[in-house]
DNA sequence: TCTTGCACGTC
DNA sequence: CGACGTGCAAG
């Protein structure tokens, strides 16, 4: 980690995210940590040079203070950006080759958690997961060229409670654990994104596991977001000052001590986690391991991961979830295209009716695809799209059925994964707010490649994430968190989606996917099954 | 528990 | 400046 620097130092450049912001690079720059890259694992025999590909967390360091104490991350109606923010060096991609870098963020477990005691501790069964969405990064496609010249960030992405959100934002539930996972799928032409032989790798770094908050919990936390993010300076400083600044605040005269101040000096008394991190994470220490077998490692089996450990990580029962289908939303308006129609959206609602499947993949479909050619004028996904049935909604929906959670666990495979069920079958459940991604990409070929890329992709998570063996949540070790999971190729069957027609749902908005022509990929993984 | 408006900060 | 990101406290 230390790599002081290396090339990051420089690399961070500034936006990597968007185009349009600023640049944020200015903290991250001095401590890029990078964590052990992950390596990927293959899973099956081709990877395209996608093993080769090293990710490194950036700021490692502080993310692991918060891992340490047990992440929360506020969630809001309107979106809340996650802190840390979530960036990485990649290494190892062909220069001339075009990848696409997503995000998603998938169920730690299956629980739902609550504070108390100034610990973590379980209350209950999770709720079915929302669709999961995901956040493709907003310069994809790139060349690895690019993605390699500087770290790639994610910061843009917000988190938001609000199962309808039209903003394409990332839907979790409060008081639920989450894993987020870096997907990065090759983009080249051969290989189109419907094309059986779409390479991807999925890599995930433990130690940004965090439970999502419509408030801050563990003071902790709080006062490590304030010391930290320069947004929350305001809340930083002496506690003069702080006592100033409440006084103020309350029309009083006298110092008053403010609240925080007050609750964090009598919580912190205690051990922060004593055991409660268990409840979280489990303690760092002994989550990791764990965790990290869990997770990290590939299972192929469902049941591994049940087993598990007692970590909090494992998942449970993988099946139950595995229905949703993310959403891919792009961040940003750059590309969108238009004419996608709109996204898919799924109605998560399902509870996890789906989702037994066995181990995931289950739905997916087969499909069809074809990689598209890249035509444009056809949209390649759309080639398949369209016909049967076109005709939009209905099947969209189906897409959107998902609703189970993806787990860790499983990330094996399937489930996330778009499956689209079967669309027709499926009955939509609401109309989900069709979320467009961002703006208007450009309707270039690529984009729309990109975005059923990134259908596939998020799927996959499950199966092949590797993780370290050792991941020793103190920094020693080399990989400490990071586990990745490994390039698979998707395999064939994507499904498709149906394109959506705009109509339907009210909002509109597009999404990556939609303009892909919603299909859904679901990549059949190579599963190890 | 979650939502809202705010003061204060960054960009 | 204005837009937007923060945690806070009140609701």
């Amino acid at each position: 980690m230390a790599n002081g620097g290396d090339q990051f130092g420089l690399a961070e450049r500034p936006d990597s995210d968007c185009m349009d912001s600023p640049k944020e690079t200015k903290q991250e720059n001095p401590s890029l940590t990078l964590n052990s890259p992950s390596s990927p694992q293959t899973a099956s025999g081709q990877q395209q040079g996608m093993e080769g590909i090293k990710v490194f967390l950036h700021d490692r360091e502080l993310w692991t203070k918060f891992d340490e104490v047990g992440t929360e991350m506020i969630i809001t109606k309107a979106g809340r950006r996650m802190f840390p923010s979530y960036k990485v060096k990649v290494t190892g991609l062909n220069p001339k080759t075009k990848y696409i870098l997503l995000m998603d963020i998938v169920p730690g477990d299956d629980h739902r958690y609550k504070f108390a005691d100034n610990k973590w501790s379980i209350t209950g069964k999770a709720e079915p997961a929302m669709p999961g969405r995901l956040y493709v990064h907003p310069d994809s496609p790139a060349t690895g060229a690019h993605w390699s010249r500087q770290l790639v960030s994610f910061q843009k992405l917000k988190l938001t409670n609000n199962h309808l959100d039209p903003f394409g934002h990332i839907i979790l539930n409060s008081m639920h654990k989450y894993q987020p996972r870096l997907h990065i799928v090759k983009a080249d032409e051969n290989n189109g994104f419907g094309s059986k032989n779409t390479a991807f790798c999925t890599h995930v770094f433990s130690e940004t596991a965090f439970i999502a908050v419509t408030s801050y919990q563990n003071h902790k936390i709080t006062q490590l977001k304030i010391e930290n993010n320069p947004f929350a300076k305001g809340f930083r400083g002496s506690d003069d000052n702080e006592l100033h600044r409440m006084a103020k605040l309350q029309g009083k005269d006298y110092p008053v001590v403010p609240r925080s101040t007050v609750r964090q000096r009598a919580c912190s008394s205690g051990s922060p986690f004593s055991g409660e991190s268990r409840g979280l994470r489990g303690s760092p220490e002994a989550v990791r391991s764990p965790y990290s077998c869990e997770n990290g490692l590939t299972r192929n089996s469902p049941q591994e991961l049940l087993s598990p450990p007692s970590s909090h990580y494992s998942l449970p029962h993988p099946h139950l979830q595995r229905g949703q289908q993310p959403q891919v939303y792009h961040c940003n308006k750059r590309k969108v295209e238009e004419n996608c129609s709109s996204g898919n959206q799924h109605p998560y609602k399902k509870p996890f009716a789906g989702s037994s499947p066995s181990e995931g993949e289950s739905y997916y479909h087969p499909s069809s695809y074809p990689p598209p050619p890249s035509g444009l004028s056809t949209n390649p996904a759309l080639g398949l799209t369209d016909s049967p049935y076109s005709s939009d909604l209905g099947q969209r929906q189906a897409c959107m059925f998902a609703s189970s959670e993806p787990r860790m666990d499983e990330l094996s495979c399937a489930s996330w994964s778009y499956t689209c069920p079967l669309p027709a079958a499926m009955t939509p459940m609401e109309p989900y707010p069709p979320y467009t991604p961002h703006p208007p990409y450009s309707s270039s070929p690529q984009g729309s490649r990109l975005s059923a890329i990134a259908h596939q992709s998020s799927p996959p998570l499950g199966e092949h994430i590797t993780h370290d063996p050792y991941q020793t949540q103190s920094s020693g070790p080399p990989s400490q968190s990071s586990q990745n999971i490994h390039s698979r190729q998707l395999s064939s069957p994507l499904r498709e989606y149906p394109r959506y027609t705009p109509n339907l749902s009210p909002p509109l908005y597009h999404t990556l996917e939609t303009h892909t022509h919603i299909r859904c990929g679901v990549p059949e993984w190579s599963a190890a099954s």
